[in-house]
RNA sequence: GCCGGGGUGGCGGAAUUGGUAUACGCGCAGGACUUAAAAUCCUGUGGUUGCAUAAACCUUAUGGGUCCGAGUCCCAUCUCCGGCACCA
């Protein structure tokens, strides 16, 4: 009987369809104790028409290996999946294929879908929900109302960046450094448009703080910890001469103050026009004032720029130097948003140095340094103050900064004061494809949310919904959507017509995946009419049940166990911007009492980037991309999973390589034949399987897949993908030998049936088909191999003879070999080592010395 | 400039955290099978010297140091990648 080659594409749909029907992957968690479940998630996926890439192939399998692991090791396991399927990208492709996003979107997600499937990933399906789902986004839109009414939000005419292609407003965030939008790559500019605007920083201190307890790449943690960029240091108030108004200056080096002889205010602060009003400086500054307008985004472009300012013709006071007179001057590199606006400037800054250059500015110096070397204007905290009143002769450092700040504020000169970095979250925007922002105008009753039961406010369907030239949402040129009653007065009012960004849906669906189900599941976007035809939210027809917050705190009470998630696998590109608002509104959440944590997910991994074969992204344009598809057809699953899990360490960007891929098909492929040879049909026949100790090479093939079994459970957790597998070829090469060996001795095959089936078994999390097809049809399971039981490695095992290396002076000469550790005492390894005709070559005289570290090596040193 | 992470064969990378450096895979070379090729299998593969499967020496970016022993720890330097940046 001739053995069944590896076909994968002959029994892999049959699994998945196996896997679907019987709900092998449903997620239930069996005991109230958190300590025994285990959510890991994947950074979800924005469906687009592509469909999936390779890249996500490799997080998705990353997290399924993880899952699966944790499942057989009788672990409850939330293993989810959804899609981010509002915003931008979204929008504009629509708007290219001229088709509604709304029907657009479900295609391209069962697409996802069934490539997902293809890959055999262990998702618990029923649980699955889109961003754009009206039952999903009615509860983004409760949220938003529970954090309006607790003051997080507020409406806000303010100039904003505003990408001019993508026609909206665009967060901080979301601006690249040299001025463009991170989307599009167009640049930004500045516009005046009322925005809704989310206090994120009222949480600056706290997202900071705890960033302390999370498992996180350092790199990841580093990028917050500067985003956020807190900076203690000290304000200090100015009189200004001849004036009542009082200038205050923000500074983050607090020894040098005594050296400031000049001060530098940004041309836009509100202070600017008093100063100058009626002087004769006031045309000059104006015009300087009007010319840094038109500079401001050239100079993003730029990059660098001349540092220029105008002389105001006043003077602050300055309260370290007995009133000295501080000339005030406009600078350009002043920014209006840090500090205070205004600046104390010093010879001690490279900066202010020049600027003072420039403009025949007094300089002060304030340091004795020691290392001459140093230039003046260095920030370099070494050296002893001089010229610093009290502080004079005192050397720099910590205890001197404390002691000025305190004498700062004993003499209320000034008071310490945090800046940070972090800007509030500009959240509206005026796209359509959003969810619209609950929020009603009302002339007598300004703005109201919408109330509960009205909820979700459902984006209408409509035939035209590109952006429109005033920066408008396009939704407020739909008069019977926007029009509607006030939720307070009953009053006719206006709807907001803004929608939400899109990290609003993935900033909690996380929370959502535990108490999510099918039955809560509906991708209905019409609640009226036909596609094609406005459907409009009808009260009359609600079909969604009441979001309250006492529904809220029943979902979660049920779904609380899960929370918060373990393990959250995704790329670094979500550094900042996604991790920080989901961090942000689980923070709020928490302290509205819906949730009992503080940080959403404990322990993050990254995934490095695949690039294509030649180095370079995989893009369309290129025409270098590789479709996972493809690569499933030619290949199976198993042997893709294989190959992206081994080709590197898991957060390593690297490129493609087929023929790397066709080393791991190999692989899969000679598990496949040798479990055939031996175990299957015509191997069963032919050769007796035993397993007998006492045979060298059968205690040896044990010892290895202890070795292995061992390996593999302690490299999942730490996500060392790529060393599990490599530990499982090398098994699979001595296995390979050693049954060689046997059947041209016609000896008895060297593993028996039950321990060939734990390499199967961990072999399972990679290569889900493959090992389920041999467990059911050679090994005649019943039950999925999915949810049998991790194997131990029993504590009777044979181990594993041991090598020691043999060294004189520290320098290898040799090795010994003892079959077991218990024959690894010094004086019995000393005498065999001093035996070997090498050693004895190298040790002329009697060694002085001799360490030995049992069972790892023994040195002499003569 | 500041912050973070790296630098190990021809390539991707391993190394139980101070104990045989180069596991595993790819590639390459030689061989088997084949009319031939592909596929598959076997053997070899860090460098130098060497007929050698004898032996010796060298080797983890570079230079020092600690230690019986360093890819791993310490100091300095070079360099690459990622992020941030008129931040006072």
């Amino acid at each position: 009987m001739k053995n069944i080659p590896y076909q994968p594409q002959n029994f892999e749909k049959k699994w998945q369809e196996y896997w679907d029907m019987e709900k092998t992957y449903k997620s239930e968690i069996s005991n109230q104790k958190s300590d025994n479940k285990q959510y890991v998630l994947a950074m979800f996926p924005y469906p687009s028409g592509a469909g999936l890439h390779v890249g996500h192939v490799r997080v998705y399998t990353g997290t399924d290996v993880t899952a699966r692991f944790y499942r057989m090791s009788g672990r409850s396991v939330l293993h989810p999946m959804g899609f981010d399927a509002f915003g931008l990208p979204a929008e504009n492709a629509a708007i290219k294929a001229k088709k509604n996003p709304m029907d657009m979107v479900p295609e391209h997600i069962e697409t996802f879908k069934k490539q997902m499937k293809s890959l055999g990933l262990s998702y618990d399906w029923d649980r699955e929900f889109s961003t754009t789902d009206p039952s999903y986004y009615k509860w983004t839109q409760w949220l938003f109302i529970q954090f309006y009414k607790m003051g997080l939000l507020y409406k806000k005419d303010t100039p904003i960046n505003y990408c001019p292609v993508c026609k909206t407003g665009l967060a901080e965030e979301e601006v690249l450094p040299n001025g463009t939008h991170e989307r599009c790559g167009n640049k930004i500019t500045k516009k005046d448009l009322p925005q809704w605007i989310f206090k994120i920083t009222k949480y600056a201190d706290r997202l900071l703080a705890d960033l302390k307890d999370l498992d996180w790449p350092e790199g990841i943690l580093a990028m917050q910890r500067n985003w956020i960029g807190k900076k203690e240091g000290v304000i200090i108030h100015h009189k200004v001469d001849g004036m009542n108004i009082q200038l205050d200056t923000f500074s983050a080096y607090p020894a040098w103050l005594f050296a400031d002889t000049f001060i530098v205010i940004a041309p836009e602060h509100p202070s600017v026009q008093k100063l100058v009003k009626g002087t004769q400086y006031e045309k000059e500054a104006l015009n300087f004032i009007e010319e840094h307008k038109q500079m401001t985004q050239q100079e993003i472009l730029s990059g660098n720029f001349e540092k220029k300012g105008v002389f105001t013709g006043k003077y602050a006071l300055d309260p370290f130097n007995n009133n000295r007179k501080m000339p005030i001057w406009l600078a350009n590199f002043a920014l209006m948003d840090f500090g205070t606006g205004i600046i104390r400037c010093s010879a001690h800054d490279i900066r202010d140095y020049e600027f003072a250059q420039k403009y025949k500015i007094e300089l002060d110096e304030v340091v004795d340094r020691v290392d001459k070397k140093i230039p003046v204007n260095a920030h370099d905290n070494s050296g002893t103050l001089k010229n610093s009143g009290p502080f004079s002769g005192r050397k720099i450092d910590q205890k001197l900064i404390k002691d000025v700040l305190d004498w700062v504020e004993e003499t209320k000169i000034g008071k310490r004061e945090v800046s940070y970095h972090l800007r509030d979250w500009i959240f509206s925007r005026q796209r359509y494809w959003g969810e619209p922002i609950p929020m009603i105008y009302c002339q007598k009753c300004q703005w109201q949310p919408v109330a509960e039961k009205d909820l979700p406010v459902k984006l209408p369907y409509v035939k035209s919904y590109e952006p429109t030239e005033s920066g408008e949402s396009p939704l407020s040129t739909i008069k019977e959507w926007v029009n509607t009653d006030c939720p307070k007065c009953g009053q006719p009012a206006k709807r907001e017509t803004d929608t939400m960004p899109n990290w609003a849906g993935s900033c909690w669906y996380f929370l959502a995946f535990p108490f999510w189900n099918k039955e809560s599941q509906s991708r209905v976007f019409h609640s009226s009419g036909s596609p094609g035809q406005a459907g409009f939210p009808s009260r009359s027809k609600q079909t969604f049940s009441t979001p309250s917050l006492a529904s809220w705190a029943q979902q979660f009470k049920k779904s609380s166990n899960w929370l918060p998630v373990d393990r959250y696998l995704g790329g670094a590109e979500h550094a900042v911007l996604h991790l920080l608002y989901a961090r942000f509104w689980v923070k709020a959440l928490y302290d509205l009492k819906l949730l009992n944590f503080k940080e959403p997910f404990l322990k993050l991994s990254n995934v490095g980037m695949i690039l294509a074969e030649d180095h370079r992204k995989m893009s369309k344009s290129w025409g270098n991309v590789i479709n996972p598809d493809d690569v499933i057809k030619e290949y199976g699953a198993d042997a893709l999973r294989i190959y992206e899990m081994f080709m590197a360490p898991f957060s390593t960007e690297i490129p493609w390589s087929t023929e790397a891929l066709q080393g791991a098909y190999r692989f899969v492929k000679r598990v496949w034949e040798i479990y055939q040879k031996i175990y299957g049909q015509s191997g069963s026949r032919t050769s007796e399987v035993g397993e007998r100790s006492g045979k060298t090479s059968e205690v040896k093939l044990m010892a290895k897949l202890n070795k292995t079994i061992k390996k593999v459970t302690s490299d999942i957790p730490q996500v060392k993908f790529n060393t599990s597998i490599a530990a499982m070829m090398e098994f699979l090469n001595e296995w390979e030998s050693a049954s060689a060996k046997a059947s041209a001795n016609k000896g008895k095959m060297p593993l028996s049936k039950e321990n060939a089936k734990k390499f199967l078994q961990i072999l399972a999390p990679f290569a889900p088909f493959l090992s389920e097809e041999i467990w059911k049809t050679v090994f005649e399971e019943k039950q999925s191999i999915h949810l049998s039981s991790w194997p131990k490695v029993e504590g009777e095992t044979a181990e594993e003879q041991i090598i020691i290396p043999v060294q004189v002076m520290g320098r290898l000469r040799d090795t010994i070999t003892i079959q077991s550790s218990k024959r690894s005492d010094q004086k019995f390894i000393e005498e065999l080592a001093l035996k070997s005709e090498k050693v004895k070559k190298y040790l002329t005289t009697k060694p002085k010395k001799t360490i030995y570290v049992p069972g790892k090596i023994i040195n002499f040193i003569t």
